[in-house]
RNA sequence: GGGGAGAUACCAAAGCGGCCAACUGGGGCAGACUGUAAAUCUGCUGUCUUAUGACUUCACAGGUUCGAAUCCUGUUCUCCCCA
């Protein structure tokens, strides 16, 4: 193993660290090899992009030579972490939460090194231990450590005051800390990381370690990922955007990047999102000062090849100039129908048979049932110029006849609403 | 327990017997400009027949009226004040 970065120092250029306790990085340059863990969150089957910044915490801390741990929360999952909620949460069952947790830890195992390096990754589930502690027992060992009015002062407490907090979400912050506590018993770990929402949580567990057994652990959290504007960054039109290439494709995560990071924003995800080092991304902003596409491009192919691989990406990248790019009719019909089919495979499509396209009424008619708005909608769209059928701009009338399209390779239609919007009608 | 206020489209918020498919703002969508940007400007934003048209909407259920989101009755829910 070669030289070793200096975690902290990492964290600091990259502008991924929020906040920190003391003494932390004294410890961290005093000690080889130091366990650190972050917590998620089994609320959905995959992780999404709001993730990845903590995931990269845990990267750059093996990288860094130690030793991460990833906790999934079989058992706070069944609580429900209050922060940032502004309401109470519904219960998953069981199964669901089971299915989540198998689903994102597949996904966590792709991004760290669990094998083959002498500091490992290691993945735990905090249902394991919580499964074998009863109440009173909980009570005895976390809860008369912690007073009610540390507890109450939590931002993600004092959010809910007003709107109302359940007992069980109340006591979200003490299993967390009891989970801080119960891995620095038994897997020496001495730090835990996460997003800056997390902040109140860990310091609960800090309290609880100290309380209980008069020893002095560590944390840091990074920012979480805002807009220039503040406003959060992970969501666009259909929600999150999921590693999981079933929930969000290739090509839609791709083009993520692509389409949603504001200029000012670039480099920062670069920094944090990215394992360039600190010469690159300086070489890159002065080479890309004035090309901000350029720039984000290589954003969104470094990303979407480190979470989707090589080959996806590429595919992503093809089809998104096949669309976006200045492309015609004829570069379609150029395109061999291999490469086609592949280019195609993430963008939105639609199975349909030519005698059904042939057995619509109109235009309208199909396009609302395949895109799955109003009629109305389509027609408004029309009036303003903003449906094309195979890269060409259609009018209403020409779209009240019955549909006699051509089709690509003899068997797309390319049908796209706005600029944005691509759906590929496949026979 | 007593008193008061309110429930309108994605959100906020007007309307208080006909001119209301419902002002306005935000959001969203589209167009122009551009960099698959931002900012700006324009249009649209219940559904449906080739629309100066029809139909379904203003918490829910009834009622008054030629006619109701607007008036009356009951139901459900929310909020505020006093105890």
């Amino acid at each position: 193993m070669s030289q070793k970065t200096n975690f902290i120092a990492e964290l600091q250029w990259r502008g991924m660290l929020q906040d920190i306790t003391p003494n932390t990085e004294n410890y961290l340059l005093a000690h080889q090899k130091v366990k650190a863990y972050i917590g998620f969150d089994p609320t959905a089957s995959s992780l999404h992009i709001g993730n990845l910044a903590t995931l990269m915490l845990l990267k750059h801390f093996q990288l860094a030579g130690h030793s991460p741990i990833v906790l999934v929360g079989g058992a706070t999952g069944m609580i429900g972490d209050p922060s940032g909620k502004s309401k109470e949460r519904v219960f998953l069952d069981e199964t669901t939460l089971q299915h989540n947790i198998d689903s994102q830890k597949k996904q966590l195992a792709q991004f760290l090194d669990f094998e083959g390096v002498e500091n490992p990754a290691e993945i735990v589930n905090n249902y394991d231990w919580f499964k074998n502690i009863g109440f009173i027992e909980f009570l005895r060992e976390a809860g008369k450590f912690i007073n009610i009015s540390y507890m109450m002062g939590k931002d993600s407490v004092q959010k809910r005051l007003e709107t109302g907090i359940s007992f069980t979400e109340f006591s979200y912050q003490l299993l967390q800390g009891f989970d801080f506590y119960w891995l620095h018993q038994n897997k020496e770990c001495m730090l835990q990381m996460g997003g800056s929402d997390q902040w109140g949580n860990i310091t609960t567990g800090i309290e609880l370690i100290k309380k209980k057994i008069g020893k002095e652990v560590f944390a840091l959290t990074c920012p979480l990922l805002t807009k220039a504007d503040g406003t959060k960054y992970g969501k666009s039109e259909g929600g999150n955007i999921w590693l999981d290439p079933q929930m969000t494709s290739p090509y839609k995560f791709y083009q993520y990047w692509i389409k949603d990071i504001e200029d000012a924003d670039i480099i920062k995800f670069l920094r944090v999102l990215t394992l360039l080092d600190r010469e690159t991304i300086e070489n890159l902003t002065t080479e890309y000062a004035q090309n901000p596409n350029g720039l984000r491009r290589i954003l969104a192919e470094n990303i979407t090849t480190r979470v989707h691989g090589k080959e996806a990406c590429q595919k992503a990248i093809a089809a998104s100039n096949l669309l976006y790019g200045k492309s015609t009719l004829h570069d379609f019909e150029n395109t061999d129908a291999a490469t086609l089919e592949e280019v195609f495979a993430g963008v939105p499509q639609k199975r349909l048979s030519k005698q059904a396209v042939a057995e619509s009424a109109n235009w309208v008619d199909l396009m609302a049932e395949v895109m799955q708005i109003s009629k109305s909608d389509i027609r408004r769209l029309l009036k303003g110029n903003g449906i094309s059928i195979n890269q060409q701009k259609i009018s209403e009338n020409d779209a009240l006849q019955t549909p006699q399209p051509k089709w690509i390779k003899d068997q797309y239609i390319l049908l796209q609403k706005g600029k944005q919007y691509y759906l590929i009608v496949a026979a």
